[in-house]
DNA sequence: ACAAAAGTGTTGTACCTACACCCATGG
DNA sequence: CCATGGGTGTAGGTACAACACTTTTGT
C-alpha cells in the first residue's frame, strides 16, 4: 500500500461493430462467469499489472475475434460505484470495428458469440446498453469525418455499399447521386478495373482505399465556425 | 479478492480552462505530495470507494477552485503501467471550464496555483502535458458545435469578447463582421440594454446566453457527410 | 422491351468569406 | 476631426439537396 487510497478492480468492455446484410451489428456472447453468468455481454476483460488499458482491449479483441491491428477507440469510463453487483469494479469501454467476412467465424461459435443487429439487440448486462450508444455515439462522429467504411468493408467494394454502410450507421438515406460525388470528391478513393455483377444489371466498379496516410485526420469538416 | 485479477489506484486529473486578458489560461499548481512535490502539475485526487470518477473529478474540482456545477467532459483514461513513477496509477482526465473573474482567487493562492496562459505552459509531471493537448482538442471539438463561452465569461459579454474567447481556444483569428453574424445567427444570445465602454470609444452592447436549455446539443453543424 | 441500379448533369438555395462601408465617440 | 472599434451590407464562391436524365444489361 504505497498510498493510503483504495485500489479498483479494472476492466474493458468492448464495442465491436461489424457490417453484415446491409445492417450494423454489434458481436455479443454470454457471459462465462458469474455474476450474470449466461446474459448477453459485450467482450470484456481485466486490465493486468503490465499492460494499458487499450492494451488490455486488443487482447480481448484478439482473444474474441482473432483479430489484431484493426481500428479500435476509447468511448469512455464507466464507474459508477453500483455498476456490477458483486464488486465494484470500473470499465473503460473501447468501440473497434472488424470486418464480418472474414474467416474467424467458427471461432466465435466457439464462445457462443453472435452477431446482432444493433437496431434490435437484447438486453445487455449491467450498464453495458449505455457503451453501446456512447459508442454508437462515437462512431457516428468519427464517420462523419474520416471515411471509415476501410475498416468495415472488404478490401473492393462499390459505393453503393458504402453507401448503404452509411446509411446503417447514420440511421438515414442518402441521395445516391449526391453521396457519390461527395465521396469521389475527397479523392481517397481510387477505382478499380473490377466490376460487381451483384446488385445491377448493369455492375457497379468496385473501389478501395488509396489510403495516404498522411491524411489521417483529413482537412474535410474543419472547425467552420 | 473476490475476482483473481489485480486491483489499481484509480485517480482523476483535471485539465481547467479559464480565460484572462485575452488568453486561454490553465489552471496548474505544484504538487503537494511525492512524487515529484513541488513540480507544476494539475489537479487531482484518488477515487474513493463510493463514488464514480466523474465524482471525484467534481470533487477535486471544488476543493481546487471552490466551485460546483460547472460545464465538466471526460477526456481520455490514461493508463499506461510506467506514468507514474512510485506506483502504477490508472489516471481519468476531464476538463472543465470556469470563469476566471470569481472571487475564489484568494483560495487559489493558497494553495499555490497559477493560471498559466495555455500557450506558455512550464513543464508538468508525468503525462499530464498530453493530458492537456487531449483536452484541448476535446475543447475546440465542443467549441465548434456549441456556443460554449457561456462557462468561460462574465454574464455579460461583447461579441468581441467572444470572438476573442474562440481566437484563443482556435488559435486562428476570425472575421469581427461575419462572426457576428454566424453567432448572432444561432439566436442563442439575448441583447442586453447596457453597453461596455471599455474596448472601444463607441461602446459595444452587452450579451447573455438566453440558455434554451432545450438545445443542448443543438441542430447547428449536423451529420452533414 | 423494360425494370433497375449505375452513373452524370442541372438548378436553386444556403451559407461562408472577404471586404467595403457607415456609426459613435474619446482623445 | 480623426483614429478606433462597433456594427451593417454586399458580391463572389462553394457546397449541398433535390431531382431529371442517360447508360447498361439480365430477365
Amino acid at each position: 500500500m504505497l498510498y493510503k487510497h483504495p485500489k479498483h478492480y479494472l476492466a474493458v468492455d468492448c464495442v465491436i461493430f461489424g457490417y453484415q446484410d446491409g445492417e450494423l451489428k454489434l458481436l455479443i456472447y454470454p457471459r462465462s462467469f458469474e455474476p450474470a453468468k449466461g446474459s448477453w455481454s459485450l467482450p470484456g476483460g481485466f486490465v493486468q499489472e503490465s499492460e494499458s488499458a487499450e492494451k488490455a482491449a486488443r487482447r480481448v479483441l484478439k482473444k474474441t475475434t482473432g483479430l489484431e491491428d484493426i481500428f479500435m477507440e476509447e468511448v469512455a469510463v464507466f464507474s459508477e460505484p453500483d455498476r456490477e453487483e458483486l464488486a465494484r469494479v470500473v470499465s473503460v469501454a473501447y468501440y473497434a470495428l472488424v470486418r464480418t467476412d472474414d474467416y474467424h467465424l467458427e471461432q466465435l461459435k466457439h464462445f457462443g458469440a453472435e452477431w446482432c443487429p444493433i437496431v434490435d439487440l437484447p438486453e445487455l448486462i449491467f450498464d453495458h446498453a449505455k457503451m453501446v450508444q456512447s459508442a454508437l455515439l462515437k462512431l457516428q462522429q468519427k464517420a462523419s469525418f474520416d471515411l471509415i467504411g476501410a475498416a468495415l468493408l472488404p478490401e473492393l467494394f462499390t459505393l453503393t455499399e458504402l453507401r448503404c454502410l452509411y446509411e446503417a450507421i447514420f440511421q438515414r438515406e442518402f441521395d445516391p447521386g449526391n453521396f457519390r460525388k461527395k465521396i469521389l470528391s475527397l479523392g481517397l478513393l481510387k477505382k478499380s478495373d473490377k466490376k460487381d455483377p451483384k446488385g445491377s444489371k448493369k455492375g457497379a466498379f468496385l473501389y478501395a482505399y488509396s489510403e495516404k496516410k498522411s491524411e489521417e485526420t483529413s482537412k474535410e469538416r474543419i472547425v467552420k465556425l
